[in-house]
DNA sequence: ATCAATAGCGAACGTGCGTACGCTATTCTT
DNA sequence: AAGAATAGCGTACGCACGTTCGCTATTGAT
């Protein structure tokens, strides 16, 4: 039927592919996303999704950079040309709770869902959740030590602290749009992560 | 081989299966746990553990509810006799902030696992699932009510923001524990609890 | 003493999983 | 123009899953 494709278009199926499985795995769970659920939405054979990726764990892993990079381009890099310190650290918290709140997956962020899925279970699909989580985790502390060192917060200001509560509020917020589509929770997060960096 | 038990002895066998069950669920996932493994693990026919339940759905919610139970029994009822209001809250909070950070489970808090695993499948498993963590809200909601008629927070005091920080520490104080074992979070979750009862 | 009820076992089932292999027809290199 | 490389398909494999069924031997009520 369709026996060989160009090497570009081999990327876009790749591409098509790990869309697709962002999407499922959103909602279902890494675990849940399965090649032959894939190959039947995809319209495409079970070997002809599997090719792409070897191993079901390259499949898991790629979704979970697809899925990193997409919110990385969308959310961070646009932030990055903003004045680092405290004013790009307030961007990258507001565009947090928008991507929180109105995701670009069906079932809420990968990463979030991700994590919780495999605190557990050692591996590199684990390793590679956990590493995607700290680059976000590192670039939230980068500019609240920057916001420190221009004097922008209190005396004795606690980064890990303030580094917590804003994770704790996207944690929250997470599960409030996808446990009852809460529509008030995307106030209460940015109101809590304006409190953390007003710490007293 | 083991034909027959009696009444009295099915029932701790059910307890022993469900013990087992709520260990694995809570790193495994509730959808990584198997008729099969809890069988082999406790040396038992998957027929005869299958039995007790009917449904692997049923053997989840089960284990479920034996989590929320033991948690509600160790951390909730021996707090119940406390001065309702603040005095009450701040305790739950200590409560559940020893529970995250030494949980009765290995992989952790079920409830906070599951919540996450199931907030995008319907069906019954979801229901219990968010059942009991409502139970646990309702609870806090509860006491923070009482202390606002009680005079004993600040006037315009926000009981729906304080609950949504509550819960957030402790969100950030599981995935800090069940990622990266950090033993610095719990005193964190405890002073962002606090200062969400001290909302200025 | 009798006998229905049942805890647990053993074997089997259908299904869906990840994976392996060979094939085909096109693309890309030379 | 010729030939190596390969995207994707079709089929098949072994395995683990949840579930079903019949059996056995004890319990607990009559």
């Amino acid at each position: 039927m369709s026996p060989r494709r160009s090497a570009a278009e081999a990327l876009l199926t790749r591409a098509r592919i790990l869309g697709r499985a962002a999407e499922i795995a959103s909602a279902e769970g890494l675990e849940g996303l399965t090649i032959g659920r894939l190959a039947e939405e995809l319209e495409m054979s079970k070997s002809g999704v599997h090719k792409h990726f070897g191993t079901k764990s390259v499949l898991q892993i790629s979704t979970v950079d697809k899925a990193f990079v997409d919110f990385w381009r969308q959310f961070v890099e646009p932030a990055l040309g903003e004045r680092p310190g405290l004013h790009r650290l307030r961007v990258l918290c507001d565009n947090s709770v928008r991507y929180l709140a109105e995701p670009l997956l069906p079932g809420g962020c990968l990463l979030t869902a991700a994590l919780s899925e495999y605190d557990g279970r050692p591996g590199e699909v684990r390793d590679a959740v956990v590493g995607a989580w700290s680059r976000w985790r590192d670039q939230l502390r980068a500019d609240l030590e920057i916001a420190v060192e221009q004097g922008e917060v209190p005396e004795g200001f606690d980064v890990e602290q303030a580094l917590f509560e804003i994770l704790a509020a996207g944690f929250a917020l997470n599960a409030a749009m996808q446990v009852e589509h809460d529509e008030a929770a995307a106030g209460r997060a940015r109101r809590a992560m304006e409190r953390a960096l007003n710490q007293s």
